[in-house]
Order: C-alpha cells, then sequence, then structure tokens
DNA sequence: TTCAGCCCGATTGTATACAAAATGGATTGG
DNA sequence: CCAATCCATTTTGTATACAATCGGGCTGAA
C-alpha cells in the first residue's frame, strides 16, 4: 500500500504561517533547523549573522527573521547584543520537555485510537520499518529523526492542531535534550514500544496506547545521562572568572 | 495577607526571550497584544507598519520584529504583501483551542493539586474577589482579563514550563474566540465554577480540580455563539469578485 | 608574571532607502 | 450604466548604512 503522507522532521512554525511574510527567511530558518536537528550545528554553536547571511546569499535583515522565529521555537537562544546561539536545554529543561510530552502524547493517543483507521495505521507502520532499518545500519542520527517523525505522525491522525503543532515544538526540542544527553545506543526509541503502541492503536485502545505512550516516554527520559553535564550550558571565561 | 505575584495578562513569550534581542521591540510586542486583548483592536483589523512605527516612534524594523513575534504567537496574522491583521480565529480554531485547553490545564490542575500552598490559594482567591467585583460593576473586558489571569495563575502554581507557556498562548487565542462569538453577558466564566475549582485545589484532590477544570472549560466553549459567524473572517471585495 | 585599564575590531541593533507587489480609483470602451 | 483595464498610490519586502555595544588583546605598571 502506498503511504500517503511523508512526515519529514517539521519545524513547528513551517504551517504556522509564514516567517515575516517571506519564503526566503522561511527557507533560512528550514536549513538552520534541519542543521540542528541532525546535529551538525551542535548546542551551544554561535550563529553569526553576517556568516549565515553569506552562506544563504540574503541580507542579514532575512537571517535576523529566521533566528526570532526559531528563537520563539526554543531552538536557539538570542542573547542580546551577544548574538544567537544553539540551544543547550539544562535537565530542568529536559524534565519539563519530557512531562509536557506526556501530557500532550498521552491525550493525543487516545483521541487517535478513536479516529484512526487501516491506512494511517500502515503509514505508521512504514515510518516504523524505517526506523528500525536505520537502527540497524547505525545510522543514529536518522534513527532519532524517524523515531521523533513517528510521534508526530501518531499526533497529526488527530489533524494539525494546536497540540500538534507544540509537539513538534516538544519533539524538536527533545532532539537537542537527546544531542545533550543521549547515551550512544539507547534514547533513540530502540526498545521497540512503538510496534506495542501501534498495536494498541490499531487495535483502537486509547487508554492503553496512552499508558504506553506515557511509560515509553518516561523510559526514554531516563535513559537519558542527566548526570553528565552541567545543568547551564558553560561559558568557560565566566566560570573561570566568578 | 500580601499576594506576592500579580498576574498581568502576560503575553505568551514575554519571559522566552527577548523579541529580535530587543526591548523596545518587546515593548512593541506588548503594546499591541494588549490592545488585542482588550479589544480595542479588534479581530481583523489591518495593522500598517509605517502607522504602528509613527505611534510607537519606531522604525519599521522594530514593528516588524513584534508583528512577526504576535503571529508566531497566533495574535495576528500576516498575509504575504498584503500585511498583519489580527487574528479572527475561526469555529475549528475555537474547538480546537478548547480541546487544547482542557488537555492542558486538566493535567496542571492534577499537578497544581500536588504542589500548592496556602499563599497561592490565597492569591487566587485574590483574583477570584476581583473578577466577581468587575463582572459585579459590569466591566466585562476587565472581567474576561481576570478570567484568563485566573487560568493562567492555576497554571504558575506548577511552574514556568513548556505547558504552562503553551497556556498563556491558548488563553490569549480564547479571548479573540470570545471576542468574536461570545456572549454579552456569559462566556466570562461567571458561574462560580473557579470557586469550586479552588476548593478542590486547596482540599488537595486533583482528580476533582481536573474534573471541575474540564467541565467548566465546556460550559465556555458551549456558551459561545459560534453559529452567528461565519467561519472564515470576510474580506468582502474578495466574495463579491469570486 | 599578573592584573587593571583602555582601545580596537567584530557583531549586533536600528533606521532608512529602494524595489516589488497589491490595492483602489480613474478612465475607457461597450 | 456597467465592466474591464490601466495607472498611481500605498504598503510590504529586502538590502544596506550607520550607531551602539561587547569581547579580546594590548599596554603598562606593580
Amino acid at each position: 500500500m502506498q503511504r500517503f503522507t511523508t512526515f519529514e522532521t517539521a519545524a513547528p512554525t513551517a504551517r504556522a504561517g509564514a516567517i515575516g511574510g517571506s519564503a526566503r527567511a522561511e527557507a533560512i530558518y528550514r536549513s538552520i533547523f534541519d542543521a540542528v536537528m541532525d546535529q551538525r550545528l551542535p548546542p551551544g554553536a554561535k550563529l553569526v549573522e553576517e556568516q549565515l547571511g553569506a552562506i544563504f546569499e540574503a541580507s542579514r535583515t532575512l537571517v535576523r527573521s529566521a533566528l526570532q522565529a526559531l528563537a520563539q521555537d526554543h531552538i536557539v537562544t538570542i542573547e542580546r547584543h551577544r548574538g544567537a546561539f544553539v540551544c543547550a536545554p539544562t535537565v530542568a529543561d529536559a524534565e519539563d520537555i519530557f512531562f509536557s510530552r506526556k501530557v500532550v502524547e498521552a491525550a493525543l493517543a487516545r483521541e487517535a485510537a478513536r479516529r484512526t483507521d487501516a491506512a494511517r495505521i500502515a503509514d505508521l507502520r512504514g515510518l516504523l520499518a524505517d526506523e528500525r532499518e536505520a537502527l540497524r545500519r547505525g545510522e543514529r542520527r536518522k534513527a532519532i529523526r524517524l523515531s521523533g517523525d513517528f510521534h508526530i505522525a501518531v499526533a497529526a491522525i488527530c489533524g494539525e492542531g494546536a497540540l500538534t503543532q507544540f509537539l513538534r515544538s516538544l519533539v524538536s526540542r527533545s532532539s537537542l535534550v537527546i544531542a545533550l544527553y543521549g547515551r550512544s545506543a539507547a534514547s533513540a526509541c530502540g526498545h521497540d514500544e512503538h510496534a506495542a503502541f501501534l498495536d494498541a492503536l490499531e487495535a483502537g485502545d486509547g487508554e492503553r496506547a496512552a499508558r504506553l505512550m506515557t511509560e515509553h516516554l518516561d523510559h526514554i527520559f531516563r535513559d537519558l545521562a542527566l548526570a553528565e553535564r552541567s545543568e547551564a550550558p558553560v561559558d568557560i571565561r565566566l566560570v573561570l572568572r566568578a
């Protein structure tokens, strides 16, 4: 059966409305967003406006527009007179993000169980297969991305509402958390819990689906090596001087 | 007892980080936001950049920055080459917003019941009294705002996490919904359901609090006159030409 | 050597100038 | 009288210029 949806790792604002009314700024947003999700831009990386402008052949105006949007989505932070940096979520942020995800995804799972159909399930099984394949090949980043896509695809069963949008943002931030605190092999939803969840969804058992999702998210969170990093992104200079 | 928090109607992004790294842009955001919440700027109103610039004595650069942020928060929509307009949520939007609120606020209520203390409860009772007073005096707008503040204050018991931020955004959008579809007297949480909810919270009964909150939001939603407006904001010219 | 203070380069913040697009009205033809 | 078209005006989109600020390195003295 042909899949009739493709779930790229979607930026939170991708559909929310043009960034500054500009398609070009949105493309820049998109490029930076993807780079962060792929960990080509690691947490803490500085994003210099003029450099970005040169890369994308655009003026700082558009770059700033994109950076602002990324800041609102908690992908980068903008510090006044200092510039934009890829966000480095603290442990507290990570807790908050996963707590929020549990609330939102449990509710969406319940709802999705009521609404789903065979085609949707097939789509999700396809994503699952892709994810497994990526894991088997050791393509960790791709697996993480596909894992996120799975969660978003479940949400999208309920339509593109506010909760789904919000979840997109939380999933993006989760990628940053995993980039910072994720252990090499685990943390990529590798427990085949997605499969069990999908079974519950297919059976239309919303309660079970919600419970499995909650547990799944707990597992991901617990697999993080949260102690291994200091809470705040460290600026060596500040630390040594203070 | 002195209240130690003041809950102005907070903009979703107010704390999330400087808008474009600029305090001035944030002030503009704030002014427009407040005007929309107060219904001084009605849904559909056009926001011309240069006009705003003149009003705030700022260049279009800063105005655009603020408008972009407002767009990301669904307070205004930006249409390419046409400009920014105060959002006019459709009936579908309204459903989505209140569904999301039920999910988020039920969870936050449960959590708040575990964390709350006497001081917080006193704060909330204060807000409740203000709201009642405003209603008694017939100050409808103020009552609506205070009602929103109440909901946010409950969320804030759980801290300023992602869910609370998200709720801020939903409450803002609810104000727009009420502006469009609210009936004169009702819709302002006037049922004293806040008081009952607060009792549950004080008793530490999270389940009851969550249930009361859900029902309360259902009531607000049902009190809207959702049929009385066309779904999409109408542009007369387009309608007549097409 | 080490620290304080100062200066300069790099980078961000803001305003403005110019280009592109849409809107609304006038004009022309039916 | 109406409709369609064209043009001027308004408004947005983008680039660029200039100002403000920050950080790093240099200098100089203790």
